[in-house]
RNA sequence: GGGCGGUUAGCUCAGCUGGUUAGAGCGCCUGCCUUACAAGCAGGAGGUCGCAGGUUCGAGUCCUGCACUGCCCA
C-alpha cells in the first residue's frame, strides 16, 4: 500500500476501460498514481483492479518495467518501514500493515476486507516470513558460457549415460538465464568486490587482492557482504584443487578428470556449472598465462602427444577438448523410499542406511544398491530385496564351510593348493584341471560370466553385473557344480582325484570371490584372507587383480552337453513329483537317446544323474518310450521312471494337453513364417536357420506327445 | 504453461541397436530337517507387456494419438 505507484486493470475487462491512462490518489500516502492496463489484474479476482508495488513484489516488479514505474522501498533490511513510509516510518511491517487498515477505516476508505490463500515465501529454517526488497546482485553473464558447454556435449567431448541425459543438459543449457551467483549468506566465498567508501565516489573495484587506494584519493573500502553462490564456489572445484591458476604436475595429471558420478538432482546445480567454468577458465585465453611453462595450447598438445592421441589438426579444438573437467557423466538412479517418494530429511522419509546394513549387512545393503541401478531415476527401494541378497552372502558364507571341510579332510593346508597358481598375471585360473563334464562346464561358464560382468562394468550396468554374479554363483556353482564333485569330493578310496577335485573347488571359488568383490566387499575378503590361511599374495583382495575372461576357454560342447544332462535330471525330478514318490526313494529310470553320442553322455554321467535325481539304476531302452505312460520327453531323449505307483491318468492328460496346445501353437507360428517368402527372403539367415531348427524340434515333440495322449487315452478307457 | 520420464507376473524391477518359447527377487502352492546352507533344497502355478491405430516378413522393443502417473523448470 505504502510504496504502491499504480493500480493495474486487465485492458481486456471493459468494466474499466475508460479509466485507462486516467490517476488517483493513493490514499494514506496522498500520492496521484496511474492507472495501468496491464495483465496482471486478473478481471474475475476481487474488484479486477490490483495495486501494483514494484520495489516489494516480484510480479509487481515486472509490470513496474513494463509500465515505467517508480520503484519506491519502504521496507528497510530490517523489515521496518523506512522513511519513504511517511507516517509509518519505523514502525515493524506487521504493526505498520495493522495500522494502515485502521487507518483506511477510519479514514473511510475501506469497503471491506476478505480472507484468501496467497503464496507467502518463508525462510527454509526459521519459518520467518520473506518480504521482497529491491537489491543489487551479482550476474554472470551466462551465454558465452553456455555456448562452449553445449559445443564440448555435441562434439562427444563429454559423454552421459544414460545417454538421454546428455540431450536433457542441452535443453537447459539452451535455455539458460543470466545466473545470479550473489547470496545473502553467512558462509561462502566473500564476492571480490570492494566499494570505496569516499562518499562521493562509491567506486567498485573488482580485485583478486583487497585494493588499497582508489583513484579518487581514498584508501578506505567495503568488501560486498554477499558470498558467492555455493554451486558457483564448488563449480570451480575440479580445477582450482590443482593448483589453478598455476599449471601443476596435478592438473596435468588429473584434468581432465576421466568420470563425474552423480545423481540426476545434480545435473544442473553442479555438473554443468563445473563444465561452464572448467571450458571457460581452462581455455585461451580466459585461462592466466602468468606461468611461463606451458600455456593451454601447448599444454594440450603435450597431452596429446603423451597420450598417443591424434585429435585434429584444430589447435583450438583440441584446448577446448583439453578443457572439460571430466570425459563422462555417469547419472546414476536415485533411491527413493518404497512409495516412491524422494528421500528428504525435512519430509522424515529417509532410509538410515546404517538401520538396513544392521538389519541385513553391509554387503547385501551395498548388493541391492548395485542390482538396482538400471538407468532410470524412479526406483523405490525394497526391503525385501535387501533381503534376498542377505541370503545370498549366506549362501556364499555356506558354501565357504562346504569348502574348507573338505579341505580339512581332503588336502589340509589350503597354501599347497594354491601356491601352484601362479599369481600374475593372475586374471585367470591357472591350474584348473578339466577332467569331468562339470569341469570343463564350470570352466567355460566362469570364462563366459566374467566376459559379461567386465562388459557390464564398463558400460555402467552395474545392476546387470551384479545379477550375472549372483546367478553363477547360486544358481550354477552351487546347485550344479558343487553337487556334481561331491561324489569325487568324498570319495574315500581315491584320494587322489578327491584332492584334485579340492583344488579345482577352491580355484573356482577364489576367483569367483574375486569377481564378486566389487559388489560384496566384506564377505569375499573374509573367505579370500582364509583361502591363503592369512598370508595371501596381495594384502587385499582389493588389491588382487579383476578376473579377466579367456575366451579361448569358452567351451560350447561342454555346455551343450551339460545343459542336456540337467535337461534329463531335472525330468526325473518332475516324474518322482509326479508321480509322488517319496523323496528317500530311489527310483530306476529307462532312459533312450536315439543319437549314439547321446548315450555316450549319459553312460559317462551315470553317476551325476543318479545322484542328483534320485535315481537307483539307469537302464537304456532300444526304442523310443514315447508310448510308454507317464514317460517325459524330449527331443533328445525319453525317460520314464520304473515304479509301480499308478500314474494319475487324467492330471497326466491334462499336462500333456496344455503341452501340446503349447507346442502346437509354437509350430504353426513357426511353419507359418517358414512358409513366408517374404520372411525367408528378408531375415537374417541365423534366425531363418533358428527357427528351421526349432520347427524340427518342435515336429518330434509333438509327435511323441501325440503317441502319448493316445496311448493315454486307451489306458483310461481300459 | 514448457520440458523429460514411466506404465511388463500379486509386489519391486530387468528386457541392449526390432528376430526363435518375455525373465529375476520377494510373495504364493506342493513336498522335503537329503551331514555346506530351512536365511535352505526339489517341484509348481501366475503375464492379451496401459489403451487404440500405424510402420515391418516380424513389435514388449520403432512412430502417432489417448489415458493414468512421476519429476524438473517458470
Amino acid at each position: 500500500m505504502l510504496g504502491d505507484t499504480a493500480v493495474a486493470v486487465n485492458p481486456k475487462d471493459e468494466r474499466y476501460i475508460h479509466l485507462h491512462g486516467k490517476h488517483v490518489m493513493l490514499p494514506l500516502m496522498n500520492r496521484e498514481i496511474p492507472i495501468i492496463a496491464d495483465e496482471l489484474a486478473q478481471p474475475e479476482f476481487g474488484t479486477g483492479a490490483v495495486k501494483v508495488t514494484p520495489a516489494h513484489d516480484p510480479n509487481d516488479f515486472e509490470a513496474g518495467l513494463r509500465h515505467n514505474l517508480p520503484q519506491i522501498e519502504v521496507i528497510d533490511e530490517h523489515a521496518r518501514m523506512n522513511a519513504n513510509a511517511g507516517p509509518y516510518a519505523g514502525l515493524d511491517r506487521f504493526a505498520a500493515r495493522a495500522h494502515v487498515v485502521e487507518d483506511l477505516t477510519e479514514q473511510g476508505f475501506l469497503v471491506g476486507t476478505k480472507d484468501y490463500t496467497i503464496a507467502l515465501g518463508k525462510c527454509d529454517r526459521s519459518g520467518t516470513i520473506v518480504e521482497p526488497r529491491l537489491s543489487t546482485q551479482w550476474f554472470v553473464k551466462i551465454a558465452p558460457l553456455a555456448k562452449r558447454a553445449i559445443e564440448v556435449v555435441e562434439k562427444g567431448y563429454i559423454r552421459f549415460t544414460p545417454e538421454n541425459y546428455g540431450q536433457i543438459y542441452l535443453n537447459w543449457m539452451h535455455n539458460i538465464h543470466d545466473w545470479c551467483i550473489s547470496r545473502q549468506l553467512w558462509w561462502g566465498h566473500r564476492i571480490p568486490a570492494w566499494y570505496c567508501t569516499n562518499n562521493d565516489c562509491k567506486k567498485v573495484v573488482v580485485a583478486r587482492e583487497a585494493p588499497t587506494a582508489c583513484p579518487c584519493g581514498g584508501t578506505n573500502f567495503e568488501q560486498d557482504t554477499d558470498v558467492l553462490d555455493t554451486w558457483f564456489s564448488s563449480g570451480l572445484l575440479p580445477f582450482t584443487t590443482l593448483g589453478w591458476p598455476q599449471v601443476t604436475r596435478d592438473e596435468e595429471v588429473f584434468y581432465p578428470n576421466s568420470l563425474m558420478i552423480t545423481g540426476f538432482d545434480i545435473l544442473f546445480f553442479w555438473v554443468a556449472r563445473m563444465i561452464m567454468l572448467g571450458c571457460w577458465f581452462m581455455t585461451p585465453p580466459h585461462r592466466p598465462s602468468n606461468n611461463p611453462r606451458l600455456a593451454p595450447k601447448e599444454r594440450a598438445r603435450t597431452l596429446r602427444q603423451a597420450q598417443g592421441r591424434l585429435w585434429g589438426t584444430d589447435e583450438d579444438d583440441d584446448a577446448l577438448r583439453a578443457s572439460v573437467p571430466f570425459r563422462e557423466v555417469y547419472i546414476h538412479a536415485l533411491v527413493r523410499d518404497a512409495d516412491r517418494q524422494k528421500m528428504s530429511k525435512t519430509k522424515g522419509n529417509v532410509l538410515d542406511p546404517i538401520e538396513v546394513i544392521e538389519h541385513y549387512g553391509t554387503d547385501a545393503t551395498r548388493f541391492t544398491l548395485a542390482s538396482m541401478a538400471a538407468p532410470g531415476t524412479d526406483i523405490a527401494f525394497s526391503e525385501s530385496r535387501t533381503a534376498g541378497y542377505r541370503n545370498f552372502a549366506n549362501k556364499i558364507w555356506n558354501a565357504a564351510r562346504f569348502m574348507f571341510m573338505n579341505v580339512d579332510r581332503v588336502e589340509p593346508g589350503l597354501q599347497t593348493i594354491m601356491s601352484g597358481t601362479t599369481i600374475s598375471p593372475y586374471t585367470r585360473i591357472d591350474g584348473f584341471e578339466k577332467q569331468t563334464l562339470e569341469d570343463r562346464w564350470i570352466f567355460s561358464l566362469f570364462n563366459r560370466v566374467t566376459k559379461d560382468v567386465n562388459e557390464a562394468l564398463q558400460i555402467y550396468r552395474f545392476d546387470d553385473a551384479a545379477n550375472r554374479i549372483y546367478d553363477f554363483f547360486w544358481g550354477e556353482f552351487c546347485d550344479w557344480y558343487i553337487e556334481l564333485i561331491k561324489p569325487r569330493l568324498l570319495d574315500e578310496n581315491n584320494e587322489a582325484e578327491a584332492a584334485k577335485a579340492c583344488a579345482n573347488l577352491v580355484k573356482i571359488f577364489e576367483a569367483s570371490l574375486r569377481l564378486l568383490h566389487p559388489v560384496m566387499p566384506f564377505i569375499t575378503e573374509e573367505i579370500w584372507q582364509a583361502i591363503y590361511e592369512g598370508n595371501p599374495p596381495k594384502k587385499s583382495i582389493a588389491l588382487a587383480d579383476y578376473p579377466q575372461s579367456d575366451e579361448m576357454q569358452i567351451n560350447i560342447a561342454a555346455e551343450v552337453d551339460m545343459a542336456i544332462l540337467q535337461d534329463l535330471i531335472v525330468s526325473v525330478r518332475n516324474l518322482r513329483a509326479e508321480l509322488k514318490v517319496e523323496p528317500k526313494i530311489k527310483v530306476p529310470i529307462e532312459v533312450f537317446a536315439h543319437e549314439p553320442t547321446m548315450r555316450i553322455l549319459l553312460e559317462q554321467n551315470l553317476a551325476s544323474i543318479e545322484r542328483l535325481a534320485s535315481v537307483e539304476s539307469v537302464t537304456f531302452a532300444e526304442a523310443s518310450l514315447e508310448k510308454v505312460a507317464g514317460a517325459r520327453s524330449t527331443s533328445r531323449f525319453d525317460v520314464h521312471a520304473i515304479y509301480e505307483k499308478k500314474i494319475d491318468v487324467a492330471a497326466e492328460r491334462e499336462r500333456l494337453t496344455k503341452e501340446m496346445q503349447k507346442i502346437e501353437k509354437q509350430l504353426a507360428s513357426a511353419q507359418a513364417r517358414l512358409g513366408d517368402e517374404q520372411f525367408l527372403s528378408k531375415a537374417p539367415s541365423h534366425v531363418v536357420e533358428g527357427l528351421r531348427k526349432q520347427a524340427e524340434e518342435a515336429a518330434s515333440l509333438r509327435e511323441k506327445i501325440a503317441a502319448k495322449l493316445k496311448e493315454l487315452g486307451e489306458a483310461g478307457t481300459t
